[in-house]
DNA sequence: GAGGCGTGGTT
DNA sequence: TAACCAAGCCT
C-alpha cells in the first residue's frame, strides 16, 4: 500500500486542471505567476456552498464593474447587493463589502499574507483564509473544504460521521500539503473532488490516487464521508401582495439588514408560518385577485406563498415601501423567490437582464410554461 | 455546537 | 421527481 504523494496529485492536476476565469494556469503558476489576491477572494467568497457554474457570470460582472479592491470599497453598497441578487446567502454580499473596506482602511488596500490575518476579516473563516493564502501566496495552509474532506475521507476510509471527523481530516491534509506548490495541491485537491472523487459514482479509475484509498480497496468509497442525519425540513405558507402601477411600476419595501434574505428587497406580505396559509392585511385597499402560488426551498424550510396581485392608480406608497420602476427591476437586489412571485403576477419576466448565457443557452421554465 | 442562512444543478 | 447537495460563515 503506497502512501498517497502530492506529487502523485499534482502530476494529474497539471494535465487534467480546471480551467477557470479566476485561475492562474499551473503553466503560469510554474514560472511564478500568482494570481491578483482580490480575484481569488472575491472567488472564494462567492465559491462559498455555491457551484462553480453559478458563480462564472457574477464573477465576471463583479470584475468587470469594480476591478479592483479600492473600487468595490468605494461602491454603495445597495450596488453591490443588487449586483449580488440570485447568488444567495446575502450575508456575504454584506460581509463582502464591510471585507473591502476593512482591507482598504486597515490594510493599504492589500490583502494580508497570513492565514490569521485574512481570517480576521469579514466573511473570512477558516476554509477561505488558508484558501486565499495558499492559491493567492503559496502558504503551506491545509485547505479544507465539502471536497476535501470527501477525498480525504475516502483516502483514510474515515468511519466518524461530519462533522466530528473534521479535526481528524484537518490534521491528514496538513499532513498531505506539500511545501513546494501547496496552492496548485488546494486546487488539485478541489478539483479531484469536484471531477473524479464526487458523492456518487466516483470515477476510481481515473484516480491519481486509486492505489493508496482505502475506502476504493474496501469497495465502499460511494458511501464516505459519513453524515450525521439531518433534521426536517418543514414548510411555512404565506401571501405576497403585488401591486403593480398602470406605469407597471412595482410597490417593494427592502428587508432588514440581518436575518433570512438581510437587506434585499420583496413586495409586501404577511408573515411565513407553519400550519395553514394565514390571512394576511394587503398593503392598501384595491381589488386584489389570487394570481397564484409560489414555491421556494430555502436551506432550512420549504415556502409556499399565496400570490395576490392588484393593478392600482398612481398614489403614495404605504409607509416603509416604495414604488419601483419597472425598468429598474431587473437590475435590482431582488432574490430569487421574489422574482418568482413577481412572474407569477405579472406574467413578465423579472429575472436580471445580465444572466445572458442562462438565458440564452438555457432558458428555465416559468410557471407560464407550463 | 448547533442552527440560521439561498439557490440551482444533478440524480 | 424529490431529495440531495456545492470551494462555509456567523452567532
Amino acid at each position: 500500500m503506497p502512501a498517497p504523494s502530492a506529487t502523485a496529485l499534482l502530476d494529474w492536476y497539471d494535465v487534467h486542471a480546471r480551467r477557470l476565469p479566476w485561475r492562474v494556469p499551473p503553466e503560469d503558476r510554474a514560472l511564478g505567476v500568482l494570481p491578483d489576491p482580490y480575484r481569488v477572494w472575491l472567488s472564494e467568497v462567492m465559491l462559498q456552498q455555491t457551484t462553480v457554474a453559478a458563480v462564472k457570470s457574477y464573477f465576471l460582472d463583479f470584475l468587470a464593474r469594480w476591478p479592483t479592491l479600492p473600487a468595490l470599497a468605494a461602491a454603495p453598497r445597495d450596488d453591490v447587493m443588487a449586483a449580488w441578487a440570485g447568488l444567495g446567502y446575502y450575508s456575504r454580499a454584506r460581509n463582502l463589502k464591510a471585507c473591502a473596506e476593512a482591507v482598504a482602511r486597515d490594510h493599504g488596500g492589500r490583502f494580508p499574507d497570513t492565514v490569521e490575518g485574512l481570517a480576521a476579516l469579514p466573511g473570512i473563516g477558516p476554509y477561505t483564509a488558508a484558501a486565499i493564502a495558499a492559491i493567492a501566496f503559496d502558504v503551506p495552509a491545509a485547505v479544507v473544504d465539502g471536497n476535501v474532506e470527501r477525498v480525504v475521507a475516502r483516502l483514510f476510509a474515515l468511519e466518524t460521521p461530519l462533522p466530528d471527523v473534521k479535526p481528524e481530516i484537518r490534521r491528514l491534509t496538513a499532513t498531505l500539503t506539500p511545501q513546494q506548490r501547496p496552492g496548485d495541491f488546494a486546487q488539485a485537491m478541489m478539483d479531484l473532488g469536484a471531477t473524479i472523487c464526487t458523492p456518487k459514482r466516483p470515477a476510481c479509475a481515473l484516480c491519481p490516487w486509486s492505489a493508496p484509498c482505502l475506502a476504493r480497496r474496501r469497495g465502499d468509497a460511494e458511501t464516505l464521508p459519513r453524515r450525521r442525519a439531518k433534521a426536517e425540513r418543514p414548510t411555512r405558507y404565506g401571501v405576497a401582495f403585488v401591486a403593480r402601477r398602470h406605469d407597471d411600476a412595482l410597490l417593494v419595501r427592502r428587508r432588514p439588514d440581518k436575518g433570512l434574505l438581510g437587506g434585499m428587497l420583496e413586495v409586501p406580505g404577511g408573515d411565513w408560518r407553519e400550519g395553514a396559509p394565514p390571512e394576511a392585511a394587503p398593503p392598501f385597499p384595491a381589488d386584489w385577485k389570487t394570481a397564484g402560488e409560489v414555491e421556494h426551498t430555502f436551506t432550512h424550510f420549504h415556502l409556499v406563498l399565496s400570490v395576490k396581485m392588484a393593478e392600482v392608480g398612481d398614489r403614495p406608497p404605504p409607509a416603509g415601501c416604495f414604488w419601483l420602476d419597472a425598468a429598474a427591476v431587473a437590475g435590482e437586489a431582488l432574490p430569487s423567490v421574489m422574482r418568482k412571485v413577481v412572474e407569477a403576477a405579472t406574467d413578465r419576466p423579472a429575472r436580471r437582464q445580465s444572466r445572458h448565457a442562462r438565458n440564452v443557452l438555457a432558458p428555465k421554465r416559468t410557471i407560464f410554461d407550463r
